[in-house]
This record gives structure tokens, C-alpha cells and sequence, in this order.
DNA sequence: AGAAATAAGTCTAATGTCTAGACTAAACAG
DNA sequence: CTGTTTAGTCTAGACATTAGACTTATTTCT
């Protein structure tokens, strides 16, 4: 009913356990053959074995010896290459575009944002420029000494059967992942296309505050409201990618009709513009980067309507967040994107009322926290799923 | 991060193989090895072997020659056996005890429901009725040249690390696996306690209406309103076991206090003794199946409190539903337990309030169906989880 | 300084599952 | 009765892993 079954023979025990080697490096960095062994359950023998295919596939290099325990001979740690192999990350917004390129050690080796308004703008002339990028991305990649192995794209969007619905963008149906396919060079690993708000999720996984959590709830805030799930450190997706919608949640039964058909969405309450416009900042003042600036001044200066403002934007997520929490039970809830900017006035109200609501029920509340990757997060996260997808099978950049 | 990381040697390999091909025969039933080899990626001959190794087991049964194609020799149809591996399903509810005896079919052998109020009752003397059931099932199951291979029970509550929290019997930490455990003879697979929604879903995937669905919701109404969540045919199950807490989420903000600790809760409007109040059915008059009676018979006859109560609850439920759907994007809601019984009241409200709220968004909406197996999903559901343990790993009941 | 202890990593033989492909078995068509 | 088709079995060979002996490198004890 779900996947094709794969049947086990005996390569695909060899790949898998290449792959779990590999695993175990990636988590516990510099680490002898010997301790590997333990870790994984496998044999040494079978350890030196895989530790030189890896070796041999430039993705782990092993280094002198080093002295571990009190006595004995000392190991050689196996750590993970920091190149050649690198994962190039793409991200599209209302007013950037994004890229940036991680090694697979995690290190940023080159990053860009480009501020433009992709707001009105025709898909194919983004796609067309976000394809420049990153083409230029990869040649000072390759001049760098990196091979950039795959691309992954953030768009903030639903992504479904290889289609792009992003209202805030103006994208109808537009076949994303064809087009850039189309304009980049061949690279080992497909390109993929995904939510911005899941791999926002992934990107705080990896290389931000989500990073010990194991269940939690990653809130994008740009001008729409995106949630990423992450259940036992797997990002949850459905079966028809628009899962996360957490701006068009139900907070107030009797509230201002949305475009998405309903009635009283967060989006409604909380979204950038909603804010915006109830904290009296006018909305023809230019970039939305210019009119987030005016608020923070703003709500650093006191200014009233801007602080009722942000406090009503804080208890509408409150109100979809505790349905959230009882329905997916996470240990942190992330706030990300522009969300993160605005933590210091959006935290009190939301913790409250997290706490009060289900609270006595479940014992234990989440911890709230605030994004430090910032915009970033989404196309390190990008990024980070190459370099996953390496993780999970290294012979596919033999 | 997760799981501790399990290599693959070469009897896991078999092991694996194994599971896959009792899992196609489970999938197809009546089918040839032939067949067999071709769906699982395997060889002619490594299916024979794992077929001959099944039925020592006696988890299959290979028939006579029946001719498929339109020529050439006819094979020999494997099925699942119908004995003598049973698994053993035991529930808690309220107001009955229950219990049932599955074999790998999917048969029901033996079924069997006390109606006893455990509301009050302390926790031990309500397992000590448990066990004693449970015991009998197995004797008759033994009669019947049944083995029972393990025991799972689905209570109303939050299971976590072993200990169970069940508010509506009354129950506070207590750990009943351990204590059932101890009064029920050695099975080969473990006794497992899960949460009567989320085994009320899996019960609705294998044996009701779920089973063509991929991702869904059920919801379980009895006392409280809980969510089974399954997604691509996988029970969703959060790090702390308290997820598909649907009953607390806000579904009216400005609404009275919740035991919870919140405002406004589902519960609050939609739970069973909330509808009976609003409807005017006096709280004094009997089991919670006379009151319920009474509240269908007032429905039948168009009685205008009781219509309104349900409305009310209907809405109520849909605002919560917008929500949960907006959240995981599931392909169907399936009403189960009590709320089954009302689902021809419940729907229309639901029905309209899902498809405005974020239809535009994803196009599709999903479908609300009633559970056919009423308040047996749950039973059903345990048994099956100990079918599919059976499944997943075939040896463990050698 | 030399011997014993300890631990890392490598080498060799054995194990067990799978695959490939030849082979036998059972049906039908002409 | 022969040829064709498909099901299932048999045999030899491939290959990743294991167990355990062995080598190498370092510390500690005498």
C-alpha cells in the first residue's frame, strides 16, 4: 500500500552499511575504527573495510594517531571530509533570492542573498535568475576546490506532484524543479523542491537551536504563516505536501474572512501585514524589509499600537499552537523568519498560554525559542538535505 | 540521535526477506511463489526457501495447483494460515470491559464485552476483571486450537514510560502494563498498552473504513475527544505519547474553563457529557449508553434541544478539525466511537465548515466517513497490532 | 632499559544467504 | 504426441560479514 517493497541482498546490506558508518562518523566526528566497531555493532575488520571505501570516496579523511584512552595504542580518527563534496541551497522569497553552500562537515563556504521583489514578478524570470545564481555559485565552488554533488530549492509554497502553488509569490502551478533542472548542469543528486518551512525545519535541525531537540514545531513566519514538523528527528510530510499550514488554523470562530475560503485564520492575525497594519505602520513605505525595520524601532520606542498589535499577533499563535501541541505533543517549538525578530514581544504571551492550555494534562510544557539562524535557516536547510541525502547513500556521488 | 543504529549482518538479511515475503502474501493473499518473486525483487528460489520456512512456522498455508494464467503450469496459491497464531486484543473503557481474538486473517475467533462502569472503580480491581477475561480468551482460544502469540490493550488515557494517566477512569500514573503483565501467562510477544484512538485508528486500517485511505484522521469520541493519527499507513505517534489530544484544543477562545487548565477546549462543546447537558438529557438517569439512547431517540424525533446541542458540537469539532487538517493534511476524517452514532447529525456541520475552511488553499478536501466497526475499532486494533509484530518479524513466534 | 599489559587495527578462514541459470513438473494447443 | 508456456526446484558460485589469531603502537611496572 505504501512503498514498493526492496528486497535485502547481500550489496544492498554492504550499502547499508556503508551508510550507517558513515552515520555514526557524521554524529560523533573525530572517532577511532575501534570505537566505531562498538558503536555500530559491526566487526572491526568490517569497519576498516568501509572506513577505506568511504576514504576512497573522498568523504571521510582519517588522520594521525591520537591517544583516546589512558593507555594502549592510540587510534586514528575518522572524521568527515570537508570537501571536495559539497550541497548547494537555493531559496526564493517575496523580497530575496538565496544560496548558499555547505561542505559536509556543515561549514558555510560560500553564501549570497540577493534583496529583490519577486512579489509581482513572472516564475520563469525568478527561476531564470535564482538559475544564475546559483550557476555562479557553482563555479566559485568549483574554484574553490568543491564539487557541488546536488541542489535543493526553498520555496514558500505548497509543493505537490512536481507543481508550485505560491499564492505569495503569484505561482500557479508552476513546474519548479523541471525548469531549474533544465538550466543547471548535471549533478549527481536530483534536484529537489521543497516547503520553506520544512527546510527551515531541517536547517534549525542541523545547524540551529533544534539541534538537541527531538520533536518540535518550526514556525516560518514571512508574509505567510508556515509550520515545519519535526517528530524524533524526522521532518513529518504528508502525503500531498501541504502539510504545516499553520496560518489558515482556526483562532477566532467569528473573525474577518481569508482568502483561503475560511474564516478567523492566524494568518489573519499574525501574518506580516496584518501586523503591520494594526500597529498603524503605512503600507506604501516601500520594501517589507524597510517596514519590519519601522516596527522593531517602534516597539523598542514603547509605541502602543505597535506593542497591542504584536501582543494580539502573540495570542493568535498562542491559540494555534496549543491546538498544535495537543495534536502533535513536540518538546520545543522554534520561532523562525521574521517570527524570530519579533521573539522578545511574542514569547511572553505565547508561553502562557501554552502552558495554561493543556498543561495540567500533560506535565511537561514545550520550551519556546528563537531562531539564531535567522532568514537563513531555509536555504541552510536546503543545503543540509543534499549533504543528508549523501549521508544516507554515499555511493551516489561514486 | 534516535534509535541506536542496528547493522545488517547476514541473518538480519534473512530476517528482513523473510518479513517481506509473509508481508506480500499478507498484502495479496491467495498468491503464487512465482508471483512472489516477481513483487519482492527475490529470486524463485530464495522465495521457495522463505515460503517452506513460513509454513514450519505455520504462519502460511500453501494450497493445491489452481490455474491463473491462461497457460502453462498452474502454481501452488500461498495464504495466510487461520491458525493456529492469534493475537488477543483487550480494552478498557468507561463503561465495558472487551476483548477479541483475531488470527492472521483478520478473523475474528472470539469476542466477547462486559458492560461494567470503571469510572470509579480503583485501577487494580479493574485490571484484576481485565485479566480474568483476558485468561478466559485464552482458554477458549487454547480449546479452539488457537495459540495466542501476545496481548495488547487499548485504555483511554496518556501512556507514557510504562505508566498510564487515564483521567476519565479515574486512573493517575499507574502502570498497567507491568501489573497485567504479571496476571496473564507468557506470551512470546510482549504485552502492549497503547491509546484507544491511536489503536482505534490502526483498527479502522486494517479491518474498517481506513483501509483504502493513506493518511487520516480518526477520531475517537467516548468521554474525551481523541485523534488517532496515521499517516502513509503509519500510526503517528509523538516522542511523549500525548499526541491527538484533539478534545484540548481551542475552539472558542473567549470560552468557559477547561479542567486542562485552558479556555474553550473541544471538550468543552463536543465531549459526550457536554452534548448531554445542552440537550437536556437529565445526568442522573443511568449508564452513559441509556443517556446516549435517549439522546438519539430526542434526535430521531426532531427534538430542537438536541438538534441544536449536536449542531453545536458539529461545529465545534469542525473548527478543530480546519485546524488539524490544515496541520497534517490528511486524505479522510473517520468518526469513530460514539461519534460514530451521531454522524449522521455531525457530518453536514463538519462536512461544510472543512470544505471552506483552506479548501481553496489545497483544492482537495478530505472525506469524512463513519466508522462501520463502532466501539470495536479499538479492540479490533489491539489485536491487529499484535498480528502485525507477527508480520513485521516472523521468527518471533518460533 | 626491558618486560608486561593494553588497545588499535589487519589478516585469514569460515559462515550463510543470495543469485544465476540449468533442470524438472504440469498444464494446454495443435 | 510434440511443442510451448509457466511454476517450482536443484546446484554451483558470489560475496559481505564474522571470529579469532596476529601485528603494531603506546603506557606502566619492575
Amino acid at each position: 500500500m505504501t512503498a514498493p517493497p526492496r528486497p535485502t541482498h547481500i550489496d544492498t546490506m554492504r550499502e547499508r552499511n556503508l551508510a550507517l558508518v558513515l552515520q555514526e562518523i557524521a554524529r560523533r566526528q573525530p572517532v577511532t575504527r575501534a570505537r566505531l566497531a562498538e558503536l555500530t555493532g559491526l566487526t572491526k575488520t568490517t569497519v576498516t573495510g568501509q572506513v577505506a571505501a568511504l576514504e576512497g570516496l573522498r568523504l571521510v579523511t582519517s588522520g594521525g594517531p591520537v591517544r583516546e584512552g589512558a593507555r594502549g595504542r592510540p587510534g586514528a580518527p575518522v572524521s568527515l571530509a570537508p570537501g571536495p563534496v559539497a550541497g548547494l541551497g537555493l531559496e526564493v522569497n517575496g523580497h530575496y533570492l538565496a544560496a548558499c553552500v555547505l561542505d559536509l562537515t556543515g561549514g558555510v563556504r560560500l553564501s549570497e542573498t540577493y534583496a529583490c521583489d519577486n512579489r509581482g514578478r513572472d516564475a520563469r524570470d525568478t527561476l531564470a535568475a535564482l538559475a544564475a545564481l546559483a550557476r555562479q555559485m557553482i563555479t566559485r565552488s568549483t574554484e574553490a576546490g568543491l564539487a557541488v554533488v546536488g541542489t535543493a530549492v526553498a520555496l514558500p509554497g505548497v509543493i505537490a506532484e512536481d507543481r508550485v502553488n505560491a499564492p505569495n509569490l503569484g505561482w500557479d502551478s508552476v513546474p519548479a524543479a523541471a525548469l531549474l533542472d533544465d538550466a543547471l548542469p548535471v549533478q549527481t543528486i536530483g534536484l529537489t523542491v521543497d516547503n520553506e518551512a520544512n527546510l527551515g525545519a531541517l536547517g534549525e535541525r542541523w545547524y540551529g537551536v533544534g539541534r538537541g531537540a527531538g520533536s518540535y514545531i518550526y514556525l516560518s513566519g514571512e508574509i505567510g504563516i508556515g509550520a515545519g514538523i519535526v517528530v524524533d528527528g524526522e521532518l513529518f510530510r504528508s502525503a500531498h505536501g501541504s502539510a504545516g499550514e499553520l496560518g489558515h488554523v482556526v483562532v477566532d470562530p467569528d473573525g474577518p474572512a481569508c482568502r483561503c475560503g475560511g474564516a478567523g485564520c492566524l494568518e489573519q492575525v499574525a501574518g506580516l501585514d496584518a501586523v503591520l497594519r494594526a500597529a498603524g505602520v503605512s503600507d506604501t513605505s516601500g520594501t517589507s524589509e524597510s517596514r519590519l525595520s519601522e516596527l522593531l524601532r517602534r516597539l523598542a520606542d514603547g509605541d502602543h499600537d505597535a506593542l497591542r498589535a504584536v501582543d494580539a499577533a502573540g495570542r493568535g499563535l498562542a491559540v494555534a499552537l496549543v491546538g498544535a501541541v495537543n495534536l502533535l505533543d513536540p518538546d520545543t517549538i522554534i520561532l523562525g523568519g521574521l517570527l524570530a525578530r519579533l521573539a522578545f514581544w511574542l514569547i511572553p504571551p505565547i508561553e502562557g498560554a501554552v502552558i495554561r492550555g493543556g498543561g495540567k494534562l500533560r506535565g511537561r510544557t514545550p520550551v519556546l525559542r528563537a531562531s539564531t539562524l535567522e532568514a537563513g535557516s531555509a536555504v541552510r536547510g536546503a543545503a543540509g538535505t543534499v549533504l543528508a541525502a549523501v549521508l544516507a547513500d554515499p555511493l551516489s556521488v561514486a
